[in-house]
DNA sequence: GGTGAAAGCGCG
DNA sequence: AAAGCGCGCTTTCACC
């Protein structure tokens, strides 16, 4: 096909992005037949109208370097993209993942190695001014991140279609990235739309808890008393609560033979100091992370907006950075509220991971000991173990590799009843005690052992090696086994979950806007009259929606979960019900 | 004065 | 009740 049909005028399919070698923003347009475009040159003041002119022509994937980077800015005008594809991340998976027959390439660009930038994560879009987008320009080229330079983008970008052509199952690899990419849309969303947050309940809470705010450097009311009961019981007057080494030695000469001042610890002992003690660390707690100085920090006009790190962890879960958004105490669940005329609608999927595992291993016992009902009764109803507790515990221990205790008890007698799963995860920790690599569901690889691994396990084979160096080697080796167990679970999970709201972000852009006058105002331009995301927890997600969407919304999440479940494990009789409720607030039952 | 490790605890 | 996976954050404390 002549270069001429694939301009600007006709429907592009790819829309690469990323600055001229003079540092101008310009994008290439790819056609669905592979024909690229000349790169066209925007000026960064029309660059948000240029990028919502051709995504309501065509909805093409846009390729850049960052998604926080790009996105961000992007939504802060209220301009929303249907599908991007993200090279940091997508490299990221490509140039470890085991069923890529050539990655060399790819390993070699070692500049999109890079971790997120920085600046991006650490500044959420501003939302007043109307910026000019990207106008970052005229500042000086980042040192850090991935290259933002097209001639970089289009490079690695054929890098990445050639990995991903030579993949074992490239169609699953492609969804990966597809859902990873999805990710990163939803990780800017959620930044730019806040988490709806009512400071006057957080600060009920803290002051039920506490006691009024106090001044600046002085502890709140509640805490002096219970720390002065703490020492009156110690018989030690100037006790230091707050120093664990210090407190442990006054802990002992008083008579509590404790060997660390952690909660597990404390409760084995008897002595009148305890209670007060535990008591006493749990307000800490409270004021030090979720206190009245993050609230400070964190919540501006109503929202809560957390820097959320999509495949921050190497699992492929998120993390998050700054805030602590995936640490929010479920005693501060009360403060997620939603805007008047507005409701939450909370869902989280019940026993995610043991349902993944099911699918993924095609235990049919399994399976149908969660069809359509609590996974963990269906595991007692088997016989297997005795109560629901029991059939919990064991789960837990064999996806993380319980060996000892109450846990590690339990799971021979799964690997009875469930031979298929059990098997998964434990070749999953022969492999990775090998020194092998193990890969999720969709094909995302642990990375090979670090040297000082290999390194321990080479020298305990040596003719020399003595007593010491084989246990440390078999330590060693237990240890990545499981982190091999637990990969292809949590990671698989969390493939589910991207799936789950990658779906949902699609069909709640499709509900009706609300009259203007209905507008939740702090949630931006892209958000405010629709139900979209607010919240993202592993396994849970929270939308904010509309009043008079409430319904419809919380049949979308359902029907999310069953297309999330069909998309990765298509035949498979495994399902996975959600606890859902729709409320002004998210609390818990 | 900054840096980094460790302890401890919050979340899944 | 137990000690097995993955994280982030705050505080303290040893050290430079």
């Amino acid at each position: 096909m002549p270069e001429s049909t694939a301009t600007a005028g006709s429907a592009a399919r790819w829309c690469v992005l990323g600055r001229t070698g003079a540092g101008a923003w310009a994008v290439v347009d790819i056609a669905a037949d592979g024909t690229r475009a000349d790169p066209e040159e925007i000026a960064a003041e029309e660059l948000a109208a240029a990028i919502a002119r051709r995504e309501h022509r065509a909805s093409p994937r846009w390729v850049w370097h960052d998604t926080a980077a790009c996105y961000g800015p992007l939504l802060a005008t209220g301009v929303r993209v249907e599908r991007c594809h993200d090279l940091r991340l997508c490299h990221q998976i490509l140039r470890h993942a085991d069923s890529v027959g050539d990655a060399a390439d790819l390993r070699a660009a070692r500049r999109w190695d890079a971790p997120p930038e920085a600046e991006a994560a650490a500044a959420p879009p501003a939302l007043e001014a109307a910026p000019t987008l990207f106008d970052v320009v005229a500042e000086p080229r980042r040192r850090h991140g991935v290259p933002d330079d097209l001639e970089e983008a289009l490079a690695e970008f054929d890098r990445q279609r050639e990995a991903l052509a030579s993949a074992r199952e490239p169609g699953r690899l492609g969804l990966l990235l597809a859902a990873e990419s999805a990710g990163a849309l939803v990780a800017a969303e959620l930044s730019a739309a806040g988490v709806p947050w009512d400071v006057d309940e957080h600060d009920r809470v803290l002051t039920e808890a506490l006691g009024p705010r106090p001044a600046a450097d002085t502890k709140p009311a509640r805490m002096i008393e219970v720390g002065a009961e703490v020492r009156r019981q110690l018989g030690s007057p100037d006790a230091p609560l707050d120093s664990p080494p210090r407190l442990l030695r006054v802990l002992r000469s008083a008579g509590i033979e404790v060997d660390s001042t952690s909660r597990w610890e404390l409760a084995k002992h008897e002595h009148p100091a305890i209670a007060p003690l535990l008591q006493y660390k749990k307000l800490s707690r409270l004021l030090t992370a979720n206190g009245w100085a993050w609230l400070d920090e964190w919540v501006r006009d109503g929202r809560y907006r957390p820097v959320y790190v999509p495949g921050g962890v190497v699992t492929g879960r998120w993390a998050s950075s700054g805030g602590g958004a995936l640490q929010i105490p479920r005693q501060l669940r009360p403060a997620l509220r939603a805007d008047p005329g507005w409701t939450l609608v909370s869902a989280d999927v019940a026993q995610l991971e043991p349902r993944v595992l099911a699918a993924m291993a095609g235990d049919r016992a399994m399976t149908a000991a969660g069809a359509g009902r609590d996974l963990y009764t269906g595991i007692v109803e088997s016989g297997a173990v005795a109560t629901r507790q029991e059939a919990k515990f064991a789960m837990l221990g064999a996806m993380y590799g319980a060996t000892t205790g109450e846990s590690g008890r339990l799971v021979p007698r799964l690997r009875r009843t469930y031979p298929a799963a059990m098997a998964l995860v434990d070749d999953a920790a022969e492999a990775g005690a090998r020194g092998g690599t193990v890969s999720t569901w969709l094909g995302r690889s642990t990375h090979a052992p670090d040297p000082e691994w290999q390194r321990v396990q080479s020298s305990a084979s040596l003719p020399e090696a003595t007593g010491r160096d084989e246990a440390a080697a078999r330590r060693a080796a237990r240890d990545r086994g499981r982190f091999t167990r637990n990969f292809v679970v949590q990671g698989t999970a969390a493939e589910w979950a991207l799936c789950w709201m990658a779906d949902l972000r699609q069909r709640l852009a499709a509900f009706p806007p609300v009259a203007e006058r209905d507008a939740a105002r702090a949630s931006g331009p892209v958000f405010e009259r629709r139900p979209h995301l607010a919240f993202f927890l592993h396994d849970e997600v929270i939308v904010h929606s509309p009043a008079e969407h409430a319904d419809a919304v919380a049949a979308a999440v359902r029907d999310s979960a069953a297309a999330a479940g069909r998309l990765l494990f298509g035949g498979s009789a495994v399902d996975f019900p959600l606890d859902l409720r729709v409320a002004e607030r998210a609390e818990k039952e």
